[in-house]
RNA sequence: GCGGCUAUGGUGAAGUGGUUAACACACCGGAUUGUGGCUCCGGCAUGCAUGGGUUCAAAUCCCAUUAGUCGCCCCA
C-alpha cells in the first residue's frame, strides 16, 4: 500500500506559510479599492472554446498546456489557464458595458491551470491576482494599471524591480511587421539556431531575444516594431511613457518585449526581479492592452487592458530580497488544568472566552501540567489560565502572565471580564 | 515536450556491498506528585521514493517508474 501524493506541480499551503498568502492578498485586495477596482469571481473552467478564441489558438498555451476535458453532457470544458477571458467573458454575458460606471476596473485572484514541466515557480496550479480595466482607450489607464503593479510590489517592499516596456501597434502594424521579421531572417536561416528556425516560423519576433543567436550579425538590422507602428500607435505610447514619467515609474524599452497571449496589442510590459537566486524565471507579472478581446468574444468594441501577477513568485521575490512580512503568530490565552473535573470546567471556561471573543485553546492531548505549559510556550500565549483542584473548589482561578510571570488569583465567575479587561489594551 | 542532477526519520544529514542505519534539531517521557523558556537522563526510521534485477549478501551496483531540482521551450 503506497500513500497518495498530490499531483504533480501542485502544492499544498501549510499552516506557516498560509499566514504570507493571507497577508499578500489581502494587501493587493486593499490595494486595489484604493485604486477604484473591484472584485470579480468566475468559474475556475469554462467552455473550451472560450481560451481558443480569446487566448489564441496557435499559443502555446492553448496548444499544448490546457487542462481540458469532456464532462458528462459530452461539452468540452478547460480548467482556466488564465483570467482574462473568463473576465471578459462575464463582462459580456452580464453586459456589464451597460453600466453607468466606466471603465469597468475590476480584479480577480485564484488559481489558475497549465499542464507544464513543473520548477521552482512554475506550477501547474498556481495562483494568478489580476486586473482588467474595459472600456477605456485612454493612455491614462494604461499608466495606472501598470501603477498598480508597480505599487503591489513597492507596498510589500520589493525594490530589485525592472519594468520593461514596449507597444506592439496595432493588429496590422504587429502583422506588417512579421511579415518583415520573415523575410529578413529567411535568407540567415540556415544559420540560426534550431530554436530559431522554429521560432521563425510559429513566432517570428520570439527571435530577437534569443540568447544563442544573439550575436548574430543578422540580429543587429532586423527590423524592430517600433518602426513599424503607425502614427497613432506611436503617438498612444507616447503618452502612455509620458505619464510614467510624470508618475516618477521608471521603466524600460524593450522593443523584443513580446507576450505569449494572442490578444495582446499596443502597451505590452512584465515586471521582472533583479534579485539573485531567481534562476530562469525573473518575469514576476505582465500584462497588456488588449483592444478587440470583448468582440472576439462577442460582445460590443470595448477596449481594455490588464495584467496578472503570481503570489507564488511575489513570494519567492520577497525571500530572495530577505523581506520578512509582519506576521504574528500569537494566542491570547491557554487553559492548563489538573485533574478530571477541573478539565471539564476548563472546557467550559475557553467556550465562554471565546464566546466574549478571545482567542483561547487548552490541552486536548492528556497531557501533565509541565507539558501543558509548555505547550502553551510554544504557542505564545500571552496569558495561562491554571485550574486545578483547589482552585475549583474554591472559586478561583489562576491568572498568569507569560511574559512577565506575574500571577494572580481571580474569582472564576468574573475571569471572563476579567480577560476582557486583561488583554483590552493588548497591541 | 527535450536534456542534466538528485531521492535515507517530522527536519537537516552521515553511511557508497557484509551482522542491531551515525550525529544534530524537533517531539515525547523522567529528574522536579500543581506551573514554561536552562540543565541532565531516556525514548523516537512501517528500515533507506516505488517496482524489478545482479549478488551468498544492497540504503549502497544496474534498469524502469514516480517525484523534486536546474537548463531549454514557454510563461505568471
Amino acid at each position: 500500500m503506497s500513500s497518495f501524493k498530490g499531483p504533480r506541480g501542485t502544492q499544498d499551503i501549510l499552516p506557516g506559510e498560509v499566514e504570507k498568502w493571507q497577508y499578500v492578498e489581502s494587501a493587493l485586495t486593499d490595494l486595489c479599492y484604493r485604486y477604484n477596482y473591484k472584485e470579480i469571481r468566475t468559474p475556475v473552467f469554462e467552455h473550451t472554446e472560450l481560451f481558443q478564441r480569446g487566448v489564441g489558438d496557435s499559443t502555446d498555451i492553448v496548444q499544448k498546456e490546457m487542462y481540458t476535458f469532456t464532462d458528462r453532457g459530452d461539452r468540452s470544458l478547460t480548467l482556466r489557464p488564465e483570467g482574462t477571458a473568463s473576465v471578459v467573458r462575464s463582462f459580456v454575458q452580464n453586459k456589464i458595458y451597460g453600466s453607468p460606471n466606466q471603465p469597468t476596473k475590476l480584479f480577480y485572484s485564484g488559481p489558475m491551470f497549465r499542464y507544464e514541466r513543473p520548477q521552482q515557480g512554475r506550477m501547474r496550479q498556481f495562483v494568478q491576482f489580476g486586473v482588467e480595466a474595459l472600456g477605456s482607450d485612454d493612455p491614462a489607464i494604461d499608466a495606472e494599471v501598470i501603477a498598480l503593479a508597480m505599487n503591489a510590489y513597492k507596498e510589500l517592499g520589493l525594490s530589485s524591480l525592472k519594468l520593461v516596456l514596449n507597444s506592439l501597434g496595432d493588429k496590422k502594424s504587429r502583422s506588417r511587421h512579421r511579415q518583415a521579421l520573415v523575410e529578413h531572417f529567411q535568407p540567415y536561416k540556415e544559420e540560426l539556431c534550431e530554436d530559431c528556425q522554429s521560432r521563425l516560423a510559429t513566432n517570428p519576433m520570439r527571435v530577437l531575444d534569443c540568447k544563442k543567436d544573439r550575436e548574430h550579425e543578422s540580429m543587429h538590422t532586423a527590423p524592430s516594431i517600433l518602426d513599424y507602428l503607425n502614427d497613432e500607435s506611436r503617438a498612444y505610447f507616447e503618452a502612455v511613457k509620458s505619464i510614467l514619467d510624470r508618475m516618477g515609474i521608471e521603466y524600460e524599452i524593450d522593443p523584443n518585449l513580446v507576450r505569449g497571449l494572442d490578444y495582446y496589442n499596443h502597451t505590452a510590459f512584465e515586471i521582472m526581479s533583479n534579485a539573485k537566486g531567481f534562476g530562469a524565471i525573473t518575469t514576476l507579472s505582465g500584462g497588456g492592452r488588449y483592444n478587440g478581446l470583448v468582440e472576439e468574444v462577442g460582445g460590443p468594441a470595448t477596449p481594455g487592458i490588464g495584467f496578472a501577477l503570481s503570489i507564488e513568485r511575489l513570494l519567492m521575490a520577497l525571500e530572495a530580497e530577505g523581506i520578512t512580512l509582519p506576521i504574528e503568530d500569537k494566542l491570547e490565552c491557554y487553559v492548563v488544568s489538573l485533574g478530571e473535573e477541573a478539565e471539564q470546567e476548563a472546557a467550559a471556561i475557553v467556550y465562554q472566552l471565546r464566546q466574549a471573543g478571545i482567542q483561547v485553546d487548552k490541552d486536548y492531548a492528556g497531557k501533565k501540567m509541565k507539558a501543558q505549559f509548555k505547550a502553551a510556550d510554544r504557542l505564545n500565549a500571552h496569558y495561562v489560565l491554571v485550574l486545578g483542584e483547589d482552585e475549583l473548589t474554591n472559586g478561583q482561578i489562576n491568572v498568569k502572565n507569560m511574559e512577565t510571570g506575574e500571577q494572580e488569583t481571580i474569582a472564576l465567575s468574573t475571569i471572563v471580564e476579567h480577560m476582557k479587561r486583561e488583554l483590552k489594551g493588548d497591541a
